[in-house]
DNA sequence: TATGAATGAGAATTCATTCAT
DNA sequence: CATGAATGAATTCTCATTCAT
């Protein structure tokens, strides 16, 4: 079926990442449907049969960028996160993983919000796995928290979901330079998600930055996913 | 933009809802742009050139499906909200009021949510205008609410678009058969919205359901759109 | 799946017919696979989308081209055909049959001949019964004529597919300038065929044609599949 | 055409024969244009690129094999052929020659036979003159064939392309495994094309065996063409 | 000899839209 | 109001071929 090799030489793995990240920025902005592989060849400065020499089809290609953020996401969320932590931190550090990832590649974190339902059966089986992986992760986390403070409870899938719900609008409304700079932003969700709007804003700030092993700025600095 | 003059008979009505209802599902389920005319065309049995009768352009039909949206949207709120009730109140009221049409009519929802962005500038900028509206409306409920309760404030803007997000998102996740019902699901993101995941679930039941002017049954009686 | 609707509009057959005879020509003249939509765009005079009108697929047009040859040398034969007929007869009324159609229909018949594989399953899976049983219409006559006769026997997909080989190769060679024309053609080639070219020159003339319910004359001047 | 030097080391040859082989298999099972050069670098576990060195155009590729299945049909057919030999006996021969190459090389002679006028004008040309040579060959026999006959006598072409009509429609039925092994289909062919359907199963087998200098089987063992 | 990477040309097909009736 | 027939423009993708290495 694919026509093509399994290349793997660094110069290949360089150009497919310039390809997906060049593709990713124009399918935030245009969508994935309205953007034609034209409007990449344009953009990439490649030809258009050229193109599908890193991919087989546009649908791949749009795979091949979701499939990247989940396994990054996946990747650096283990790296960050240390058994040591309890709950809460660790869910701290969950959403400030998926909340700076988010900020500094909006454009593959719009598409991966954003486009989901326009993979084809057989890709978004394989974006489900990773998703269901990521989602497992943060629902364990509020089940032990929940479990840890008693009481009675919000329902648990409400509680997973509000909080991605918060986090993902985000490509909706978030103009940085009129808004808070990312780590404020952070802080201020977590505050609402944590204690709510109501008390969110009276919770002491160190709360919020002393119980965290990695500082926000060092979290940030490491983001760039392009090289 | 329309040559024609504006059909306002009974019949004409009754047809163009019709098609706006079974639009809105197609393209909920297949998206705006991978949906074609011709598969509007073939889930109304009207032919193709008999529905340009009722819109001038695919876009203009995503364009009235939203424009009616926000349109009712703002209708039921002006006419739910009394001044009487306190802040706290209204603010609830007004998530009522989205949530139980985000999920009476998640179809169309789901669209105002999501193709967002697929409109034309010219339908964009009018349908902004209502957004703004909308927006503004629960912007300055919750505005009014933080200076009545002082203290160290959350930025505006989050704590406008964290209430949405969190609302809007279901679309993405929410299975009626597998989630709690969804006077359940509005009460509990009430709760998270308010209070955070950490207190929300003990803040007691009657704060949801005695303040509210109107009970949340009445409300949803009247939330069906399509007649 | 499929996009269109049923017409049978006196008007939609005429011009479908239209299209099916000059696709044809063009298929024998180019091959199936060398002929783009367009060209038939260009031959037809219609836009390369109108000609989407009437067929869903390059595939469905060679199938239609096809599919109507073996419906018409079927309905040819049901009715030239007489029980009353001894076999020789009707073996040599079903030669004439196909070479007749053949010769006054070559680029269809070409095009039979030469795109037999060019199809794709489903359709090819249709025509494949047709062929069938049309094969076994002059299967079971031979069958016949070996029963009657006696003596040693050739084998019966031999002698079938001999005779079928001998007419069908004629799209190879055949130049109605420079060779014999039809009604010899097809005597000439039956005499080899029964008596061999060894003999076949001798037999008597009467032999082909005294016994023939329909004179050739006759049966030649039906044949024009186009209208 | 070519600028390069012609290379003739053994390993090229061996090379280059066999990428014919397998590119005629495919030519057979695709048809020469769904072929894509791809297809035949995977199949010869080549790169696309590489095949280059072997031939300058996928055209040249047809021809090649073309080429060559002419030239060996006129080089075995020398070979065998001896002017003692009466003109019936050589005309069988010549058959032999034909069917039992066409038999062994199904995959080269399906290509030959249905790809013929795949060629390009120039190539096309080339294959002309020596399908032309070949074809002569059994003209002149039947037509001596039949000065010696005597009597009324069968069209000399159509005597010929009878014939090769027969024998080349094989590669459209015959199946190995069902039908007659190839020496039996040979014998019979040649009884209907010398006797006809009627007699030819009459005809003493003896005639068919004593009289050819080379029997069957020293011809068959001859026959394969690929090294 | 051999190949990875690239490309121009062209293929089939789809789509939103129109227009005469 | 409604529709059958038609179309221009665009889209995704494939293909034979090349070229630097």
């Amino acid at each position: 079926m694919s026509n093509r090799l399994e290349p793997t030489s660094r110069n290949y793995d360089e150009k497919l990442q310039g390809i997906l990240k060049i593709s990713a920025k124009i399918f935030a902005e245009k969508g994935f449907h309205r953007t034609s592989v034209r409007d990449i060849s344009r953009a990439t400065k490649m030809s258009l049969a050229g193109l599908y020499y890193y991919f087989t089809t546009k649908e791949e290609l749009l795979y091949l960028i979701q499939e990247r953020c989940f396994v990054t996401l996946l990747q650096r969320w283990e790296r960050a996160a240390t058994p040591v932590m309890d709950v809460r931190t660790r869910i701290r550090v969950f959403a400030e993983n998926h909340l700076s990832f988010f900020c500094h590649n909006m454009h593959e974190m719009k598409v991966m919000a954003h486009e989901d339902e326009s993979l084809t059966e057989e890709f978004q089986v394989k974006i489900l796995v990773l998703k269901r992986r990521y989602v497992r992760v943060i629902m364990d986390l509020i089940r032990e928290l929940q479990d840890q403070e008693g009481g009675k409870k919000v329902d648990l899938r409400v509680a997973t979901f509000t909080l991605f719900g918060m986090m993902n609008w985000i490509y909706t409304w978030y103009q940085p330079k009129r808004d808070l700079p990312l780590p404020q932003l952070m802080e201020q969700m977590l505050r609402i998600y944590f204690f709510g709007v109501l008390h969110g804003g009276a919770v002491e700030a160190s709360w919020f930055n002393s119980t965290s092993g990695a500082s926000s700025k060092e979290t940030f600095s490491l983001w760039h996913n392009n090289q």
